[in-house]
RNA sequence: GGGCGAUUAGCUCAGCUGGUUCAGAGCACCUGCCUUACAAGCAGGGGGUCACUAGUUCGAAUCUAGUAUCGCCCA
């Protein structure tokens, strides 16, 4: 059979894909094996895959691929979650392309196209992880708005209502005049702009005097109730008690002194617009001034301005700026850098806005969610996020969990008549019912009540997520819920580490009163290479699938994990996903060569290669315990690397080339067997990372059974260490070196074959592995020396010398500069342990061991440098 | 403004509780090779005052304090 000399991931990714979802290896049901489970960080249904997904993907999937080979019962589950604000702004911009306006639709009707473009959209981003090879349970595919879940959310909000901490009220929320809604906290994108400070000069009444404040918003001053001094400013405090006059619409307001009010911050004096700034508006309230509300909810002003009715926000300050020049209040204008809130999602200009909205009291539900995660039941990967969490957690405030948007979970609540008043329940016959009762008037029907208008922030149904996937909420004995709950990992970026991961935390302990995951583990944010965030705008992402088609999904989950230290930013170079290719290369020509070799029975095995199969053994065993710890650290990127090498250098340029036949030549059974196990061993290390190569090529290496799969073949044990034969390697594989670096320096053709001497000092030293340096370093003999050659090119492995006879080649002087060179550092080496011995400090404090350690130096630089000089005495004799 | 973290080779990073001359890896770079597995490759090689300053110690990349620069979170 014909292989071709470059893989191609094209061939074999979608029929092995195919594979595995028909024999069902993905999905997974409640045995009696130790579960292993991660729910998906549900990407939006507006979203795509981007260069996240895929980083954030491919670690759950090592991670689950690891465990299903280790035994366990691993169970990834997949889903999506609704998007209240993204999915409603992109149903309202499509249905504005058919020239559909939202608002001549009933709620239902635009609920009806919101679902159709959710079936046609929404599971894109699915489908596309499917390419990447993740191995999701897909028969568990979950959505935030599923019918169960969504009966879950309803509870938890009416649960939580009931216990106190779901309540209603006005206050100052972060409104976005764009979407028409209030949006969290976490929803707010501070963003520094060049901006400019106004100076403003306000008419103390009745008087020639006048205060001037400064501004970065003059459209609010319409706006304003007070003007703010602090109480210790002396500049003002001939001002106390009096009134000033707001400009343009001449609105007397007190002067009142606050402690809040920086002496520093501008001219010392601040105007105070209680209803558009979330300062003033506490100042507000401790001085009980009037609220003025001056914007509509599109962010127009309304008749409480005044002035400006009907105008935008930011051409009334134009039109602001104007009129207060005209007028003669404007002092001065003067550049300013501050900070504006932007909404995450339509990134319009935040207004501080106040509103009757629906939160949820955080402060109870923080308390255990901190204490678990200081006390590591939950552990965070890299810790140092832990402290990020403490802050947050300790300064936690309420939740504003109400959204003016139709596409999501309805807020449960009904209004009694015209009034306020509410009740909080499952349905409309049971709010009917419970009205009744709290009204006392039992004629109410269906009619008198209306339900809030409102739904849930979208945060307030993904915060159950690991329950409710599970349908832990409704069911809470359910066997797949108290089977795979708590999850194992979650992996998720650190950017959501509040809106989400924090919250999921607070539920588990509120509803199971258990943690939702044991690990989280944060990923880095995914930069290009001048270490910018991968943007759309800024067109500096590269397109994941083309990457795929390009260097294929394990050469692009290579590149994604090489550049990927846990938690730290990671800057994306496609060169790192060539270098996956590259390595897949590898790994195919790899088998190509080991495809290619026909055994026979007749002939014995060669001493080299009895070395070699049983160095490369204990190798992989080291390989394995190692790779367990890196494992267990969730050092993924550093577990590749260890891979990378164990494939590379030691099995591809050290084991094969040692018991590499000659050309046609056959092999022995013992050497053949032994290096398809290696190479079985060496794919299953491989196979979370590189899923499809490693596959193609399990397949290829011997004939697998019908539904067998290295997807559940058992990951490879550790057997015994060596670490005697390990070290005697790595002498052999510098001497080998060696050699290769004389026949570099000197021209001499690896054809060529060599005399290497070996100095054994009067006693027959025993060299480990010669048969394999002859072999590598392509020597016609190794002898044994007591004496120096003349005519020869000299090195040292440990203490032992080493000569290479050479006829005319040797060059003198530059033999002696290489030993002065060597020798230099050698007495450098002495001198600096010496210094040690020699200090009586040293020997009287250090450890027993660490001064053994230094006399063992001692020793063998004393006769390594004895050796040094010996030869350098010898080669002085040459000289021309 | 408050908090957290970082600074090690050209780039990206590793270096756990101080102890082999401890300064490492991958990539990039330089030199020589198209040697029938792989040029997406092979062999060899160069490269760093561990940000700076002071301290603790027999001994500091590692611990402490300060300085500088950068990043993140929160207001």
């Amino acid at each position: 059979m014909h292989i071709p000399p470059k893989y191609n991931p094209q061939e074999t990714e979608d029929k092995w894909y195919q594979y595995w979802l028909k024999n069902g290896f993905f999905h997974s049901v409640p045995d009696d094996r130790e579960p292993y489970t991660i729910v998906i960080p549900p990407p939006n249904v507006t979203g795509v895959l981007h260069m996240g997904h895929m980083l954030n993907n491919t670690i759950q999937d090592i991670l689950v691929r690891r465990a299903r080979m280790q035994g366990r019962n691993a169970c990834w589950v997949p889903g999506t979650d609704h998007a209240s604000i993204a999915t409603e702004a992109r149903v309202v911009a499509k249905l504005k392309n058919e020239g559909i306006d939202k608002s001549k639709l009933s709620r239902e009707e635009f609920l009806e196209h919101a679902w159709i473009w959710k079936e046609k959209h929404g599971g894109i981003i699915l489908e596309q992880l499917k390419k990447l090879g993740a191995s999701c349970d897909w028969e568990r595919t979950a959505f935030t708005m599923d019918k169960g879940y969504s009966e879950s959310v309803i509870n938890v909000f009416i649960d939580l209502y009931k216990k106190g901490l779901i309540y209603r009220g006005v206050r100052m929320v972060n409104w976005d005049p764009q979407a028409k809604t209030a949006v969290s906290d976490e929803e707010v994108i501070y963003k520094e702009l060049n901006s400019k400070l106004y100076y403003v000069r306000y008419p103390v009444e009745g008087e020639e005097q006048w205060v001037t404040i400064a501004t970065t918003r003059p459209e609010t001053i319409l706006g304003d109730t007070a003007v703010s001094v602090n109480p210790d400013d002396k500049r003002f405090s001939h001002l106390h008690g009096k009134n000033v006059v707001v400009p343009m619409v001449n609105r007397v307001v007190p002067l009142i002194t606050d402690g809040y009010v920086d002496t520093e911050f501008g001219t010392g004096a601040l105007k105070i617009t209680p209803a558009h700034d979330i300062n003033d508006y506490e100042i507000g309230i401790r001085h009980n001034l009037e609220v003025i509300d001056i914007f509509n909810d599109d962010g127009t002003l309304n008749e409480n301005a005044g002035i400006f009715v009907g105008m935008d926000r930011f051409k009334a300050r134009e039109a602001s700026i104007r009129k207060l020049t005209d007028e003669g209040y404007m002092v001065k204008i003067e550049d300013y850098i501050n900070k504006v809130g932007f909404s995450e999602r339509t990134d319009a200009a935040i207004e501080p806005r106040l509103s009757m909205q629906w939160f949820c009291r955080m402060h109870e539900m923080a308390g255990p969610a901190l204490e678990n995660v200081i006390k590591n039941k939950i552990r965070f990967h890299p810790v140092k996020f832990k402290n990020t969490y403490r802050h947050w957690m300790e300064n936690i405030k309420d939740w504003c969990i109400s959204r003016q948007l139709w596409w999501g979970h309805r807020i449960p609540a009904w209004y009694i008549g015209k009034s306020n008043d509410f009740v909080v329940a499952n349905s409309g016959e049971e709010a009917l019912q419970l009205a009744r009762e709290k009204s006392g008037n039992e004629s109410l029907g269906s009619g008198d009540l209306r339900q809030d208008e409102d739904v849930l922030d979208t945060w307030f149904s993904s915060w159950i997520w690991p329950i409710a996937v599970f349908d832990g909420i409704r069911n809470p004995e359910n066997k797949d819920y108290r089977y795979y709950y708590p999850t194992d990992d979650l992996v998720t970026a650190p950017e959501i580490l509040f809106f989400w991961v924090a919250r999921m935390i607070m539920a588990g302990y509120e509803y199971p009163g258990e943690k939702p995951f044991k690990n989280v583990y944060l990923t880095g944010i995914v930069r290009d290479k001048l270490g910018r965030k991968m943007s759309k705008s800024l067109g500096n992402s590269p397109e994941p699938l083309e990457l795929i088609s390009k260097y294929g999904a394990d050469g692009v989950r290579v590149g994604m994990l090489l550049c990927s230290p846990a938690g730290g930013d990671l800057l994306f170079d496609e060169n790192l996903t060539e270098q996956g290719r590259n390595f897949s290369n590898k790994i195919w020509n790899a088998f190509r060569l080991v495809n290619s070799w026909e055994t026979d029975v007749n002939i014995d095995q060669p001493a080299y290669s009895a070395s070699a199969t049983h160095w490369f053994g204990a190798r992989l065993n080291e390989a394995i315990v190692r790779l367990d710890t890196l494992y267990a650290h969730y050092k993924l990127s550093e577990a590749l690397m260890l891979i990378y090498k164990l494939f590379w250098d030691d099995f591809s340029s050290w084991y094969l080339e040692i018991i590499k036949p000659g050309y046609e030549k056959p092999l022995d059974r013992s050497t053949h067997e032994s290096t398809l196990g290696f190479f079985d061993s060496l794919l299953r290390l491989l196979h979370p990372i590189m899923p499809f190569i490693t596959e193609d090529l399990w397949q290829r290496l011997k004939p697998r059974g019908k539904g067998e799969s290295i997807v559940v073949a058992a990951m490879p044990q550790a057997g015994p260490l060596e670490p005697k034969l390990l070290s005697d390697f790595n002498t052999m594989m510098g001497i080998v070196s060696s050699v290769r670096t004389i026949r570099a320096e000197k021209n001499i053709p690896h054809k060529e074959p060599l005399t290497l001497m070996v100095r054994t000092g009067g006693e027959s030293a025993l060299l480990p592995l010669s048969e394999v340096i002859v072999k590598l370093a392509n020597l016609s003999e190794i002898s044994e020396t007591e004496i120096k050659p003349g005519n020869a090119v000299s090195f040292m492995a440990g203490t032992t010398e080493f000569f290479i006879t050479l006829e005319d080649k040797i060059d003198v002087e530059a033999e002696i500069a290489r030993i002065e060179k060597e020798l230099k550092y050698a007495r450098g080496f002495l001198d600096s342990v010496m210094k040690k011995l020699n200090n009586r400090r040293f020997v009287s404090s250090a450890p027993e061991k660490v001064i053994e350690m230094e006399k063992t130096k001692q020793a063998d630089a004393r006769s390594k440098i004895a050796s040094l000089e010996e030869r350098l005495n010898s080669l002085t004799g040459l000289k021309p």
